[in-house]
DNA sequence: ACCATTCGTCTAGTTAACTCGACGTTACAC
DNA sequence: GTGTAACGTCGAGTTAACTAGACGAATGGT
């Protein structure tokens, strides 16, 4: 009937994310300052909104100090990547995992270290037992 | 000033686009009828509405054919899922893509052939002057 | 001719995402 | 005390995405 929810933080919900996943707990001047500082300025009140849909999506907290909020993350970095993907291979790539390494490796653009590492985990996969 | 046009195909986008891969030219009767089979119920105005944003987007061509119209795609599977990967590679994973296909190792259950494969195209890649 | 079916356009309604101004409250300086 | 500076809430405006009904035009059978 109307705009399905988004499964996973929105690209401004990203980006503030990111903020407090270096430095948290911050105020929400401080959020704001930041993404300034990253070309995005806003409006204090558009980020203090933002950051409270953050909260009831429950991707943050906000802890009262004195009279203003501090907001830390309630998701990890690993926690999104992992959702984004998950449902990137699901979605785009019908599931098949293998066709999403080998497009990265036509794609990405990786040093001989890197490339050793990746082997040698996938030497190591390939002597376990089923 | 307002939400942000999505970069690529959206879910229900991504749902036509697939139909529309595996046979085109459809009509948009036909699409509607594959999506219903697929759980998808729509009315025949809600696939002709996004039908036609998809021509917009240059998603989709559509061509004239007696008094109705056929569509086909104008983008490639290939080519969505190599924007939707760029774009979660970038955004997401701060371009680190050594550290997407370590993630994808964990998750994934690759079977021996997919990680032999895998090994072989490393190792051509190894041996590749730089 | 007539009627039912099919098709596309147009209009429109809903929600999420994004944005911000007006306003009240509190705190702090002087 | 009075000004002002900072903060959060509230209301509201915009666009994209999604959805569908009313309507007119064309088609085809009878």
């Amino acid at each position: 009937m109307s705009r399905p929810v988004s499964k996973y933080p929105t690209e401004l919900e990203l980006q503030i994310l990111k903020i407090l996943w270096r430095e948290s707990p911050l105020l929400a001047r401080q959020v704001q300052e930041t993404l300034e500082r990253e070309g995005r300025g806003l409006a204090k009140t558009s980020v203090i909104t933002t950051l409270n849909t953050m909260v009831g999506k429950h991707y943050l907290a906000r802890k009262k100090q004195g009279n203003t909020y501090l907001f830390r993350p309630r998701i990890t970095e690993d926690q999104v990547a992992n959702r984004v993907l998950d449902d990137v291979v699901g979605r785009v790539f019908n599931g098949a995992t293998s066709a999403v390494m080998l497009r990265l490796f036509d794609a990405a653009e990786l040093d001989k270290d890197e490339l050793r590492e990746l082997r040698d985990l996938i030497d190591r996969k390939l002597k376990e037992p089923n």
